[in-house]
DNA sequence: CTTAGGG
DNA sequence: CCCTAAG
């Protein structure tokens, strides 16, 4: 039938044609919504995340805010270094005043009032949302802004402390964990243990630092990139008819990108359906408020596997939900929200020396099994409170990440290298952060004694106290979160090593299976340079941690995803934009066989031929990809970007484009006139 | 889910 | 690459 139509339309190539596909151009196009994309800091938030903890302790346990700030039970401020434009506005307002509101600078989570439990996710994105907010508007620029938001972030976090934001939440620490997330590495960071009234006291912080520090130096073990050759990436596959079927005879291999690729190839990875049930709990009425607040492709996927189907029927990068968490750590996108009310932060003083701290850079891949121990300098002390002598202030300055090995080549840019760093800390704490209490060197595993039992109450010498922090799968001591249930239940006093509790942030049933996530991330990212060829993208594919599993969020109530540690996933607003991957010669070339013989209608029958294993290219990646090649096979050459494609084959992306449009053009004028007749 | 197109 | 109207 090719055949024929090319017989009886004899083909000439060149030409351009000119028939219009106006059938669907007259679809309007909706207000285009703004994004931002950031980069995510996720090690960072983590990190932070414990004395997010200690703070939330602190804070929950006061009854009322010390502030004027009303019903503002879950703000969220981060402050604005990242953002040049707002530096001086930021600066000018106590954010406990909490009337300031800047928007791009500070970020207020309203609470929801009255609907807290069904609106806690709603929260944690929005916060999310914020945090994204801060990191910056360039997508695909990963400086120094990002450390340094972090870096304030966390001073926010301490700054929070000192307003005395209470938080008027009933439930403590666990629930709300996720607003804390925020916090950095190498800087300061502070919290305190309080239970008498709220209040920043100045006199009495006098910390003393107690802690030691573990540098133990971490070993990425990562296999060597698979160098494969060009060749080995194009599987040609003659075949029989094919001389007679292709209206492009000379091009009549059947060409086919192979890549033992990434994202989807996470094939062990069983988190889905429980994270599938999940997202089918809550009720439809806030799952459609959900739908409304996040159109996102990601929440539609949710939305689908809500609707019982836990297998992706197409397996491509889109629709297969366990994908592109593992190599697309960061550019992710987010939306704005308009309901929050931001607020101007300022920096309050506090301190942003802090500087990761990696000694010698080297990355030797796959560092997700890297043992990984951060040292913390806390300074402890007993406070010279009056109530009942067990008031703990904790001061936990400088978290100090040891050693992480990046070998990085010398002409790899500096983009690339921060981008490495980033990634590899990532990577690190990518799975959330164990934290273990050192008390003169010994570590005390019994959760559930008190600060009093185990002497905490009492440091006073320096160095006694110490807190070990890894990534959450590499330790794992189920006892300790057993408490769990207590802590977000509720409001009553609790003892002071419940508050030390949720600093154990256990893999435990929000976490995925360690191993899964190790098969899902390192090893399936891909190896093949030839889909990915640049440096950037391929150490971004390998190095990417993974993410954690959905949280599972029992029907009943989603406090639990207070303990979970950031999750991606149940953030739907911070939608990553999938990591850019631009097509090898040799995926052009399949490409460009692929649409020789299928035409240009026909994406998915083109992905499926030639691209059917390289599982980040989806049909629309490939239609897009087509799209820019007729472009770029238009353009002067001089005007080409990337790396430069042969002529010839975009002389045939041209004579291809020209004859299928024509023959659409043929089909619809057939059409057309059987309708008439 | 696929296509087709605009952003 | 993203988003999304249409089909």
């Amino acid at each position: 039938m090719v055949l024929q139509r090319r017989l009886e339309y004899s083909f000439d190539g060149y030409q351009v044609p000119v028939v219009p596909r106006a059938s669907r151009s007259v679809r309007g196009r909706g207000p285009i919504r703004k994004k931002c994309d950031g980069n995510q800091i996720r090690a960072f938030e983590i990190l932070a995340s414990v004395a997010g903890n200690i703070l939330q302790e602190s804070e929950s346990s006061v009854q009322s805010n010390a502030t004027g700030v009303k019903d503002q039970n879950h703000i969220f401020y981060t402050n604005s270094k990242g953002e040049r434009e707002d530096e001086g506005r930021s600066i000018k307002k106590d954010p406990c005043e909490g009337e300031n509101f800047d928007e791009k600078s500070f970020a207020c989570v309203p609470g929801f009032q009255g609907h807290q439990k069904s609106n806690k996710l709603n929260e944690f994105c929005q916060a999310h949302d914020n945090i994204s907010h801060k990191v910056g508007s360039a997508s695909n620029t990963y400086d120094h802004s990002e450390v340094i938001c972090s870096a304030e972030k966390l001073a926010t976090i301490t700054r929070k402390n000192h307003c005395g934001y209470s938080s008027s939440r009933v439930v403590g620490g666990p629930p709300y964990f996720g607003d804390f997330y925020e916090g950095k590495v190498g800087g300061i960071l502070e919290s305190k243990l309080e239970d008498g009234p709220y209040r920043s006291r100045s006199g009495r912080d006098q910390s003393l630092t107690v802690a030691g520090s573990s540098e133990d130096p971490m070993e990425l073990d990562r296999e060597p990139l698979a160098l494969v050759d060009s060749e080995s990436d194009v599987k040609v596959t003659l075949s029989r008819d094919c001389v007679n079927f292709v209206p492009f005879p000379r091009h009549c291999d059947n060409m086919k990108v192979v890549s033992r690729d990434d994202d989807e190839n996470s094939v062990g990875c069983t988190q889905t359906s429980t994270v599938t049930k999940a997202y089918r709990s809550p009720p439809d009425i806030q799952q459609r408020r959900m739908k409304k607040l996040f159109p996102s492709r990601h929440w539609r996927k949710s939305q689908k596997l809500k609707d019982g189907k836990k297998k992706p029927i197409y397996c491509n990068g889109r629709n297969f939900h366990i994908d592109e968490r593992p190599q697309n750590i960061y550019p992710f996108k987010k939306r704005k929200f308009f309901n929050q009310s931001p607020i101007s932060a300022s920096d309050g003083g506090l301190h942003h020396e802090g500087v990761i701290n990696f000694p010698n850079k080297r990355i030797n891949g796959d560092n997700r099994s890297a043992a990984f121990g951060a040292s913390s300098s806390v300074a402890s002390q007993q406070v010279p409170h009056e109530s009942k002598g067990c008031d703990v202030k904790l001061s936990i300055k400088s978290f100090k990440v040891p050693e992480l090995f990046i070998e990085i080549p010398a002409t790899a840019t500096v983009g690339s290298l921060k981008r490495t760093v980033m990634e590899a800390v990532t990577a690190v704490l990518g799975d959330g952060l164990h934290v273990g209490i050192l008390l003169q060197g010994k570590e005390i595993r019994d959760d559930n004694k008190s600060l009093l039992q185990t002497g905490i109450s009492q440091v006073q010498k320096r160095h006694s106290l110490g807190f070990i922090l890894e990534p959450g799968h590499t330790q794992i001591t189920p006892p300790a979160c057993t408490e769990h249930p207590s802590m977000v239940s509720g409001g009553k006093p609790r003892s002071l090593s419940r508050h030390l509790a949720p600093l154990t942030l256990q893999p435990g049933a929000s976490y995925a299976s360690p191993d899964c996530q190790l098969l899902n991330s390192g090893g399936s990212v891909e190896r093949d340079l030839n889909i990915v060829p640049s440096l950037a993208d391929s150490s971004t594919g390998n190095a990417m941690p993974e993410t954690q599993a959905l949280v599972a969020v029992p029907a009943t109530s989603m406090e639990p995803l207070a303990v979970v540690p950031f999750d991606q996933k149940s953030h739907p607003e911070f939608v990553r934009r999938r990591i850019r991957r631009p097509f090898s010669v040799s995926e052009v070339e399949a490409l460009v066989q692929a649409v020789e013989k299928l035409g240009t209608g026909r994406w998915r029958d083109v992905k499926l031929r030639a691209f059917d294993s390289a599982k980040h290219r989806t049909y629309v990646d490939l239609k897009d990809k087509w799209k820019t090649l007729v472009h770029t096979a238009r353009i002067s050459p001089h005007q080409r970007r990337g790396e430069p494609v042969p002529q010839e084959l975009l002389d045939r992306v041209l004579a291809a484009h020209a004859y299928w449009s024509q023959h659409q053009a043929r089909q619809q004028l057939k059409t057309a006139e059987a309708l008439c007749s």
